[in-house]
DNA sequence: GTGGCTGCAAAGCTTTTGCATGTTC
DNA sequence: GAACATGCAAAAGCTTTGCAGCCAC
C-alpha cells in the first residue's frame, strides 16, 4: 500500500539526493520522480512521458529516457526484471518483489519474505549486489 | 553443468514434442531448437540466428523470431527476465534460477532451492504460473 | 495436394545519440 | 559565466508483419 505520507516523503528528500549526487535539480527531472513516487503501476518510459505533458508540455521523450536511465544508475529508481522488452520503472528501491499478469500485464508488488541469496550463488563466485524474484501467473481480475 | 547426454535426450524428443503439439518439424526449428539445447549462454535472437547460420545459411532472422516466439509459447523454452530489452532464451525449462553480470553480461543458471511462491503472492489473489529469480552482481571473472 | 512454414522486404516500436539552445547554481 | 541539462530530429537497435513461394505430411 501506497500512503499520501511515503509519497510526501519521498519528495521532500528528492533535491537533497540530487544535490548530494551531485546533479542538478530540474523541473524535469522532478516531475519525473514525483509522477514515479506517486504510483504503484510501474509505469513504462512512454507512460510517465505521457502523464508528465499534462503539467508540462514541453518535455521531450528523450529528456524523461536520460533522467530515468540516470536515476536508475544512480539507484534513485529500480528497473523491474520482465520477460519482454518495454521498460518498467519503480520509485520504490526497498527489497521487493513483483509478480506481473500474463493476461492485462499489472504489475504488482510483493513483500519482500527475508529469503537470501541462496548458498549456490556464492558457491559460484558470484557476488551478489540486488536480486528480484518475479512471479508471472494470473491476477485476481483476470482470473 | 550440461551434460552430452542431457543434450541428445533433449534434441531426440524434440520430433515427438512438435508432433504432439500439432507443428511440423522443420530444418529451422530443429536447427533453432538443437542450438539452444546444447549451450547454457542463454542467447539472443540475434546470437542464435548467427549460430545456425553455419549449418543452414538460409534461415532468415525473421524466421528464428517466429520459432523463438512459437516455442516460447508453447513452453519448449523458456525467456530469461531481465532489466534491458534484448531477449535471451533457455532450453532448459525445469525448474531453475539466473544470476546477471552487471558488468560482461552473461547469464548463468542457478539451481532452484526450493523456495515456493510467497503467501503473499497467495494472498493477493495471485495465481503463479511460474517465477524466475534473477541475482544481479559480478562474476567471478569480472570481479 | 494442402495447410502450414519460410524468406524477404518493409514497417513498427523502443531507445539512443549529437548538437544547438536553454537553465541551474 | 560555466557547466550541465534539455529538446529536437535523426539514427540505431530490436522485433513484428504481410505476402508470395516452398515444403512437410
Amino acid at each position: 500500500m501506497l500512503t499520501q505520507e511515503t509519497v510526501q516523503n519521498r519528495i521532500k528528500h528528492f533535491p537533497g539526493t540530487c544535490k548530494a549526487a551531485g546533479l542538478k535539480v530540474t523541473h524535469q527531472r522532478t516531475a519525473v520522480y514525483s509522477m514515479l513516487a506517486a504510483t504503484e503501476t510501474h509505469p513504462s518510459p512512454e507512460e510517465v512521458y505521457t502523464a508528465i505533458r499534462e503539467s508540462l508540455p514541453s518535455i521531450s521523450l528523450a529528456t524523461v529516457y536520460k533522467i530515468l536511465d540516470l536515476f536508475h544508475k544512480r539507484g534513485f529508481l529500480r528497473k523491474v526484471s520482465t520477460e519482454n522488452q518495454v521498460a518498467r520503472y519503480d520509485a520504490n528501491v526497498g527489497q521487493h518483489h513483483h509478480m506481473i499478469c500474463n493476461k492485462c500485464g499489472t504489475i504488482m508488488d510483493v513483500a519482500a519474505n527475508g529469503m537470501e541469496a541462496s548458498p549456490e550463488v556464492k558457491a559460484q563466485g558470484f557476488v551478489v549486489d540486488h536480486y528480484d524474484i518475479v512471479y508471472y501467473g494470473r491476477c485476481g481480475s483476470c482470473r
